[in-house]
RNA sequence: GCGGCAAUAGUAUAGCGGUAGUAUGGGGGACUGUGGAUCCCCAGGUCUGGGUUCAACUCCCAGUUGCCGCC
């Protein structure tokens, strides 16, 4: 088993804080882990997250193994030690990309859809899909030069043991919910079987998590609560299509709720925005990991907390030079970070308007402020009983 | 000074005697286990002045500006 401890502290109805204990240090939760894909957080260095405050990082096992490659990462003496960050880290199993190549291009459908189809049509050309699953493993070509690979379970702990993170995560098959149930039952007990696969690989002292699947279907979501549940994991991880509605998102977490073991964290992968942390965070979830902020501060917008952000505007505004050239205000005047702290908008949107460099840098520092700030109110609020007041102060 | 060529959206470029396209830039929107990507929507233009014609961005004349060549 891996080196993990979890212990939880207050609680509030569902929503708890708890003290998770890895092999580089131990973590308050709930949290939000920064995605560091490709071994950072796009835009940010290690000491960055480090003034941050970040308490650990993902970082993905499909990109590293194609760029630089696992034994380039084993060689330089694990990620901690490539990347120098002291603190834990945790590694996805690139199960997801299975995905996002194979079906997600195919039925041009972006992550928005998986999660909420109803919602948002799909924004993407179809493209050929360069990935195929089958109860092996997963064939896939390399985005960076089109070879190709297959990854298997084994494989990819193996990969993950030799990237060397605290906390690993089994290779699933992520679903699509444009597939029928026949086919997402068939993927779920593929992915079961997978999940003992990998329990058998592991060989470290690695915190290991299990995914459960299933889809948009309650008993089939059931079924896989209870029997990664009854797996000897480390750690719960809740992936796939979310549902088709931000309340069938609630409704599967309320579903499989019954099943979750108290004493081993949960992580809720790749959710999310403000909106969705504080329902999961009520409905018992412990970890988050999301590219939102740096995503967002890419593409030009900041978060704001409230009174400038509210559920309307999803706590973002759009960086424009046009509507900022003379606000000599920072992005948030609510905001702490050391960016609102010295510079002006009309600076900011100039050089994001001028795409320099460190205006990635200046949005992205305050985006991932923001998130880690909101989980450091969020575990405050629940350790006093005042997360339900916290929740409504947002207008969520 | 003379000759040739050109002048169309902020920029770069198509086109046609009868509703002026495209790219890029601009504005708005989307983005949830990464995508400096992509997708959707909007705004924006025929150098100036005459002439021919039912109708001129298009043809003609002059002017202006630019580029090239010559003296």
């Amino acid at each position: 088993m891996g080196y993990l401890r979890f212990k939880t502290g207050s609680s509030e109805g569902e929503a708890r804080t708890g003290t998770l204990k890895l092999r580089h240090g131990t973590i308050r939760t709930p949290e939000f882990m920064p995605v560091a894909t490709r071994a950072i957080v796009k835009a940010l260095s290690s000491d960055d997250m480090a003034e941050l405050g970040a308490q650990l990082m993902i970082c993905n096992t499909y990109h590293l193994m194609l760029k630089p490659g696992a034994e380039v990462i084993e060689r330089a003496g694990g990620l901690n030690i490539f990347m120098n960050w002291k603190k834990p880290l945790a590694t996805d199993s690139g199960g997801f990309q299975a995905f996002s190549l194979g079906f997600g291009l195919e039925h041009a459908t972006g992550k928005i859809s998986l999660y909420f189809p109803g919602e948002h049509k799909g924004s993407r050309k179809p493209q050929k899909s360069i990935a195929k699953i089958d109860n092996n493993g997963v064939h896939f070509r390399s985005v960076y030069d089109n070879s190709k690979h297959f990854l298997t379970p084994e494989g990819s702990i193996k990969i993950q043991e030799q990237l060397g993170a605290d906390m690993i995560l089994v290779l699933d098959e992520c679903t699509s919910p444009l597939s029928d149930k026949e086919y997402t039952s068939k993927s779920l007990d593929r992915t079961h079987l997978w999940a003992e696969k990998c329990l058998r690989a592991h060989d470290t002292d690695q915190a290991l998590a299990g995914i459960i699947q299933g889809g948009h279907w309650q008993d089939l979501r059931e079924k896989s609560a209870q029997f990664i549940s009854s797996l000897p994991f480390d750690s719960i991880a809740i992936g796939g299509s979310l549902g088709r509605s931000k309340k069938e998102m609630h409704d599967i977490l309320e579903w499989i709720h019954p099943y979750l073991p108290e004493d081993k964290p949960r992580h809720l992968l790749g959710i999310g925005v403000v909106e969705d942390i504080f329902e999961a965070v009520e409905r018992g979830i412990d970890l988050f990991d999301c590219v939102t902020p740096t995503r967002m501060a890419r593409t030009g917008y900041f978060y704001v907390r409230p009174p400038l952000g509210n559920k309307a505007n999803k706590f973002k505004i759009k960086m424009v030079f046009e509507r900022f050239k003379f606000d000599s205000k920072p992005l948030d005047p609510e905001c702490n970070c050391k960016v609102c702290g010295n510079y002006s908008r009309a600076y900011i949107s100039h050089l994001y308007n001028m795409n320099e460099i460190v205006g990635h840098y200046l949005l992205s520092y305050h985006n991932t402020h923001f998130f880690l700030n909101l989980m450091r109110e969020i575990r405050e609020a629940i350790d006093d009983s005042k997360f339900s007041r916290l929740k409504k102060r947002w207008g969520i």
